[in-house]
DNA sequence: ACGTAAAATGTAATCGGTTGCAGAAAACAG
DNA sequence: CTGTTTTCTGCAACCGATTACATTTTACGT
């Protein structure tokens, strides 16, 4: 037990418990050079490790980040939250985790209290945004006392956002099948409820109008991100329009369903048919035929939320005004075999 | 901000500090109905809600785990850390959450002082066991002073261990391609210096000796997880024993890779190959031919990790003996096509 | 050598709870 | 109505750090 304190600490260094804590924070440097060494040495030589509860009581701050998250066992989460730790790790910062499995509902009241008498200095809310379940933002009640960065949510005025550009993305991954030579595109979304799916479904919308392609009723299914919603999709797809020649899967789970059921209705990928996904999953090289998709770096999500956050939790310390904004990363095409036709 | 304290509370319940702490603390019943109705109504009309730093300063509890992990991007630590985040809530537990990138090395001292100057009142080591890297354990200058459970590490005495019996797993999904009819059975094995891929290819070894099916050298591939390495592995196997007619692959990342290797080789799987997967991932059924694999539930080994861990804290407080002990959960296995050749 | 400013260290209050001990109130017995 | 338990509540010390303020020590100029 750390049953050693910093009273200890001056005890043996024969100096004064506020010296000691002089030394420990470090930047005062109104401490004798040979008295740091002493205090330094008792601290060696007992294993002194500060509480951090008794800081944290003092100073109100805690060095720790709360993030709220969904998901992980899911691939873009959980590289999302791997790169969160990453950074934090880097500024000094250890994450408080909480998961939901509920996203849809916005029941957030205890979490944020909860969060809050743990004196977190800043919050990551890691939540996709489905149906209205960011609510309580516009409830004062809920206002909470520490910043919050938003993850893959809608862009607003007031509110700190990270997250993919989805609608570039969906522009991108149509305009690619275009370009391939395909002329009836189809899309299969996420669930519309989702802002991600959203924005992705409309970046295929407008690709399509800027060259004049047609999008009939019936080009688009919506999906729910499995991929036996993936197989459903792309079956009803091609019963109602046989001529679809390409499609647009907003996730690389439903482009591995929709691969199998091109297989089995005797559709060649890409020559009959071209498919792009969505994600870049690990395997996503290795499915047959190997899955074209747009990269996201949720990694890098992860890493530019906290490092946003922290600078948010600096600027309120020194006072200074530093405006919500939105950070959007583009995410990448890889072309693989499932849409190469040329 | 939480300005509000227990000091105001008991000002306007018109109380002292330590009646509200009482009536807070819950089981005391040394409270008048009475009085503490006017507490809690002090409670609700404030919105007060405790400081988790005072509290743990004084008390030495914290109702934090730590959890230390590594490859957050794969699917089974995602899912364990998802299991033990569940249990733990349910438990009234919030994690703490560390993530090692180098698993191989046992740098571990800052470790544990930052987790213990927090207070965490346990300890789950999700570093999967390689090489050496837990030999910190023998250094007593590190025994931490909360109790730890270790997952996916080798069952020692005096030491709590939460896993899933990889040999068991091993010997199941060898005898399944045994009764499929395979004659010359490999194995594409994990890095050897982890823990868990030398169980597995020990269930391999002994389920070939017990019915004695040939195991000549060069049955084996050494992979490194990747679906990269589960190509080049059954490129060697095949190279160097075209008879081969099945192999086990340690797991399903590497499976994937192999049965692209299968399908360039002309390979009929699993007409000429049978293979067989480990881990079943979220996309196993959808890959080309759906992969049969050996389900392990990590998300079970998560919850049951911080089951037993709250149960040897909860021991410890009473000082009721706890003796360790190593849980091995089964895997199951899923036959689909990628291994039914009858 | 002495006065004064600057540097170094100490004293003590404080953060927001918990808890041992003691005192007050209520319950109960005679 | 008093004496004794039992139940309830308050006082005050304490957990382990930080920090404003006071005090001592050192440095420096003349």
């Amino acid at each position: 037990m750390s049953a050693t304190t910093i009273a200890d600490v001056a005890r043996i260094a024969k100096v004064s418990k506020a010296t000691v804590s002089r030394v420990l924070a470090g930047q005062s440097q109104y401490i004798r050079a040979e008295t740091r060494q002493r205090v330094l040495a008792a601290i060696e030589e007992l294993g002194y490790h500060p509480s951090h509860a008794a800081r944290s009581l003092k100073s109100k701050r805690s060095c720790t980040l709360g993030i709220v998250g969904y998901g992980l066992e899911f691939y873009g989460p959980s590289c999302t939250l791997s790169g969160a730790e990453e950074e934090a790790s880097e500024l000094g910062y250890t994450l408080l985790l909480h998961l939901i499995r509920q996203p849809e509902t916005n029941n957030v009241a205890e979490l944020l209290d909860e969060m809050q008498s743990r004196y977190v200095d800043g919050l990551i809310w890691a939540v996709p945004e489905i149906g209205n379940n960011h609510a309580w933002l516009e409830d004062p009640a809920f206002q909470p006392s520490v910043p919050v960065v938003f993850l893959s949510a809608e862009p607003r005025p007031n509110r700190f956002v990270v997250a993919v550009d989805n609608y570039a993305a969906g522009l991108t991954a149509t305009r690619h099948l275009i370009a391939e030579g395909c002329q009836n595109i189809g899309v299969i979304t996420g669930p519309l409820d989702w802002w991600e799916a959203r924005q992705r479904k409309l970046g295929w919308k407008d690709a399509l109008e800027s060259v004049g392609l047609p999008r009939k009723e019936g080009f688009m299914a919506e999906g729910n991100w499995s991929a036996t919603s993936g197989e459903r999709g792309l079956m009803q797809l091609l019963t109602k329009h046989p001529e679809i020649d390409g499609v647009f899967v907003c996730n690389d789970r439903m482009a591995v369903g929709a691969l199998k059921i091109a297989r089995e209705m005797g559709r060649r990928v890409p020559e009959d048919l071209a498919i792009i996904g969505f994600d870049d999953v690990q395997d996503a090289a290795y499915f047959y035929p190997a899955l074209s998709t747009m990269h996201q770096d949720m990694i890098e999500v992860g890493r530019r939320a906290v490092r946003e956050l922290s600078k948010v939790i600096e600027a309120q310390q020194n006072n200074t005004p530093y405006p919500p904004t939105a950070l959007l990363l583009q995410a990448e095409i890889v072309v693989r075999e499932s849409s190469r036709r040329r």
